[in-house]
RNA sequence: GGGAGUUUAGCUCAGCUGGUAGAGCGCUACCCUUACAAGGUAGAUGCCGGGGGUUCGAGCCCCUCAACUCCCACCA
């Protein structure tokens, strides 16, 4: 079916062609990889969206930017693999089914046995995981869905147990006690790195310590006052001359009137509070670190839940909110509360739960980074992995040039339990990628498995090789692994460059000796209109749905890849969506006016040397189009690929080429007109095929109405590329001119308000014969598009008519004769202001051929320019004075 | 406190190794011209954040000031 002659509405709906054309690449397998001319591997791996998640505008962006590179690649004869997936998000999903369990049965996860909560958490991921899948498929995503992946599956599992084994055999991880974001909610460690700080309007206490054998008291400053149960010092800076001569006495902290030594250390700021400083090595990072330097005793006085323990005394079971408080008005009991300000001050609160993190001391397991980090540092700096865009370098650097070692556990039921066991009867520890039933020394039964999980990026660190099957020799024949890894880039958003991107290079560096991937493109990050992010607080959400609903997919893609190149941030507002939706439909009404004539073209164009001007026109557009377009995708200029398809179609094709070809089509049957069909056909398959990857569900629609028989679906057609043969750059040149010709009379009419539908003659001036010769043989072409009577080209040594209006470019002169009166006087005020701006203009030019350090430092190619502009201008110059004389006259 | 980034038309943004400012949207006027009113034609709009410097020449390079954004660190 190569014509299709039922009638098509005037303005295209989507709905219908995309869930069809969805269907239709995934039944007939085209989103499976295959071999292809280009006999590349190609693969892009979906940074796995959240089993909680609901399809976000950035997650809308990644996939556009990905699938249209797949997209384009498969195009152009590559195998391409694009691998979808889902990640557990540990604490993330398991706090959502707490919470629902709350609400539903009114227990926390205690109530239940561990294999029960997490049998609810399997049933509740079953139930929503999927559903940003079939969003993510709403989008166009060309994804081999048989290469899903969960970050439980087996093989994840399998990986990630046999990186924690090796590096556990190679003391790479280890066990310590340290001090860890405790999230009192969550009740588990959570990483630096989800810790968000937020200002919090709280008080400076000025507390009276008193001093052992000693009449002076010290005045120490805390935000923190009900952590003086933990308190095994008090500091000052070593230089403070008001404080350094009583280093080595003992305070005494007030209520528990406990003797704690009075140290000297350099962390203490002078400025700060009061300078003296109450040391709580148990419950504060800095005081963590002092009092390693100082072999200061730990106090834990907090349960897991926050509250305090036995060391609160009367506080104990308090919330540290709450004992703040009392603590505080105990002090002022006591008189020795001498001040209470004041004070916004950063607090760590979790990420996922929202309370504010305690410091706390645990038992963590820790993988060793230096190593790792280093060599990641290194993969970005010789080059194997390249940032786009490159300042973002500095952003993994940052995080990988100081690393620190990397907390792994996290005191949750959802993940990766972490491989290590203990025997409880003769204590052993040992590691394994099994599942012991037996103490691996003295073979007892009496044995527990470690009961933490891993954090979400330890699998997602390893999701370049375990989505491909690793570590499982049959698994990666199966995927491939040989073929895909590396994979070619990975896309993501800023915020994770250190959560995973880091990761992912450490990861595969050390188990692979490879990097994940050759490149990374950091696309922008989407916020709304004003510039804000998007928040639910703020409700200033964009839904890809609602905007799919109304726009179609298609138009939001474009919206999406016309605003990502380098920037940071894309503001998207709706209204620039439906912008884009406009320009879909215009591809759809662009194809209804050739439609009609189809039946009368040949598929192909065979002899080029028989195209006629506009022709070989538009194909010279086409071409630099293809060129721009191949360019930018390789680049990730999706901004410059959009912007040069857009203009392709709306400038070039529509515009000019259509509307000159009106004429012809509306004439008798001729080869010229049939020729002229094809031309039209060929150059549109053409450009449906450029607008593929970006809008792949119009551009698979109409293409099935064009193709031959013969002929595949669009998604897997050759993606057009620069072709030297049809780089006609002298056609180019004169239909410039012609453009510029017509817009200037065009222009001359609206000026003395000709309607549209009047006929105008024009005379046109140049002293150019190529173009005088072209002119003539344009007279249709002028009569179609600026509704011109009567044409005549001739030199400027001719007179020019009397009663006109005229415009001057810099190669000719346009004279519309009028009829009936004209308004001499605003013709020369026109003419005047048109003289003045180019006489301006002129001199800029003048005055650089007039400066010698320009004559001899400029390049040649500048001189040529400037000497040309300069000579262009002048002669609109002459040309307008001589006619302002003659008007004045 | 440390670091990075941004500042160009009313809005959102391009602007390659310095050659004299562009796009889309919006706006104005006129048009229902047989592909498209989700359209057509024509048009207006810029001390390229301020100041200084280098250069024949600066939106682009250097210094400085200002505003905004993000990241990291920080519970005295």
């Amino acid at each position: 079916m190569t014509t299709n002659t039922t009638e098509l509405a005037t303005t295209y709906s989507p709905k219908e062609v995309e869930s069809k054309w969805y269907k239709s690449w995934e039944k007939g397998n085209y989103f499976k990889p295959k071999k292809g001319k280009a006999n590349k591997p190609y693969c892009i791996i979906v940074p796995p969206p959240n089993v909680t998640g609901k399809l976000h505008a950035g997650h809308a962006l990644d996939i556009t930017t990905q699938d249209s590179l797949i997209r384009f690649k498969r195009m152009k004869g590559y195998e391409t693999l694009f691998l979808p997936g889902l990640d557990h998000a540990g604490i993330a999903t398991q706090s959502v089914v707490e919470k629902m369990v709350f609400e539903q049965e009114k227990k926390t996860r205690r109530d239940f046995k561990r294999e029960e909560f997490v049998k609810k958490i399997w049933d509740w991921k079953e139930e929503y995981g999927n559903f940003i899948l079939d969003q993510q498929r709403a989008m166009g995503a060309s994804c081999d869905w048989d290469y899903l992946t969960f970050t439980l599956d087996p093989i994840p599992n399998q990986a990630v147990k046999k990186f924690f084994v090796d590096m556990y055999n190679q003391k790479m991880i280890y066990q310590s006690d340290y001090i860890v974001n405790w999230d009192p909610m969550l009740q588990s460690a959570i990483s630096e790195a989800e810790v968000e700080h937020k200002d919090v309007q709280g008080n400076f206490y000025h507390i009276k310590y008193r001093i052992k054998d000693s009449e002076s008291t010290l005045e120490v400053a805390t935000t923190r006052p009900e952590t003086l149960f933990g308190d095994t010092a008090v500091a000052v800076n070593p230089n403070d001359e008001r404080y350094k001569h009583l280093i080595g006495k003992m305070a005494i902290i007030p209520i528990c009137n406990r003797e704690v030594p009075i140290i000297g250390d350099e962390h203490v700021d002078l400025e700060k509070g009061t300078g003296c400083l109450k040391v709580t090595p148990g419950h504060d990072f800095n005081d963590f670190e002092i009092g390693k330097r100082h072999k200061l005793p730990i106090i834990n006085i907090l349960n897991l839940d926050g509250t305090l323990n036995d060391h609160g005394m009367e506080f104990k079971g308090m919330s540290t909110k709450e004992a703040r408080k009392k603590v505080a008005k105990k002090l002022e009991e006591l008189e020795i509360l001498l001040d209470t300000k004041n004070h916004m001050h950063p607090v760590g609160h979790g990420e996922r739960s929202g309370v504010p993190i305690e410091p706390m001391i645990s038992k963590q397991w820790f993988v060793n980074v230096t190593d790792m980090s280093k060599r990641a540092v290194e993969a970005v700096e010789n080059g194997d992995m390249k940032f786009y865009p490159k300042e973002w370098e500095n952003t993994y650097y940052s995080w990988l040039r100081n690393p620190k070692d990397w907390c792994v556990s996290r005191q949750l039921w959802w993940g990766h339990q972490i491989p290590v066991f203990y025997c409880d009867d003769c204590g052993h520890q040992w590691a394994s990628e099994h599942n012991e039933i037996e103490c691996s020394k003295c073979k007892s039964k009496k044995m527990h498995q470690d009961p933490d999980v891993l954090d979400t990026w330890f699998s997602s660190g390893l999701w370049p090789m375990s989505t491909l099957g690793w570590p499982n020799p049959e698994a990666m024949k199966e995927k491939k692994f040989d073929t895909f890894f590396p994979n070619s880039v990975l896309i993501t958003g800023h915020d994770i460059i250190f959560f995973w991107v880091a990761r992912m290079m450490m990861m595969s560096l050390q188990t692979q000796n490879k990097v994940p991937f050759s490149d990374t493109y950091i696309h922008a990050i989407v916020r709304d209109k004003l510039g804000r992010k998007m928040s639910k607080s703020l409700g200033n959400g964009i839904d890809p749905f609602d905007m799919i609903a109304q726009y179609g997919t298609d138009a939001f893609r474009f919206a999406l890849a016309a605003g990502a190149g380098y920037n940071r941030g894309i503001n998207l507002d709706p209204e620039r969506i439906g912008g884009y939706r406009n320009f879909i439909n215009k591809v759809w009404n662009a194809y209804r006016f050739i439609q009609p004539h189809l039946e009368s073209s040949s598929a192909k164009i065979t002899d080029l040397t028989k195209l006629d001007h506009h022709e070989r026109w538009i194909l010279a557009e086409l071409n630099s189009t293809s060129k721009i377009m191949n360019e930018s995708f390789e680049v990730y200029r999706y901004d410059d690929a959009s912007a040069a398809i857009y203009s392709f179609v709306y400038d070039k094709y529509c515009s000019w080429f259509i509307e000159l070809s009106k004429n012809i089509l509306n004439g008798e049957a001729s080869p010229v007109k049939s020729q002229r069909i094809s031309v039209l056909k060929f150059v549109f398959k053409k450009m449906l095929a450029l607008l593929h990857p970006i809008t792949p569900f119009i551009t698979e629609e109409l293409w099935s109405h064009l193709k031959d028989d013969t002929e595949d679906l669009l998604i897997v057609q050759a993606y057009p590329e620069f072709d030297a043969t049809l780089d006609f750059k002298t056609d180019q040149d004169q239909m410039n001119k012609f453009v510029e010709v017509v817009t200037g009379i065009r222009n001359l009419r609206a000026s003395v308000n000709i309607k549209p539908k009047d006929e105008v003659s024009v005379e046109l001036f140049t002293d150019n014969i190529d173009l005088i010769t072209y002119f003539r043989k344009n007279l249709i072409n002028f009569q179609e598009l600026a509704r011109v009577k009567e044409l005549s080209v001739g030199s400027k040594e001719l007179n020019r008519p009397n009663k006109s209006i005229m415009n001057v470019l810099t190669h000719t002169e346009i004279f519309l004769p009028l009829e009936g009166v004209i308004d001499l006087k605003e013709q020369v005020n026109r003419l005047e202001k048109e003289l003045a701006k180019t006489k301006a203009d002129y001199q800029k030019y003048e005055s650089r051929m007039n400066n010698e350090n320009f004559m001899k430092n400029a390049p040649e190619a500048v001189r040529e320019e400037v000497k040309q502009g300069e000579r262009d201008l002048k002669e609109k110059i002459t040309s307008l004075e001589e006619n302002l004389i003659q008007f004045k006259g």
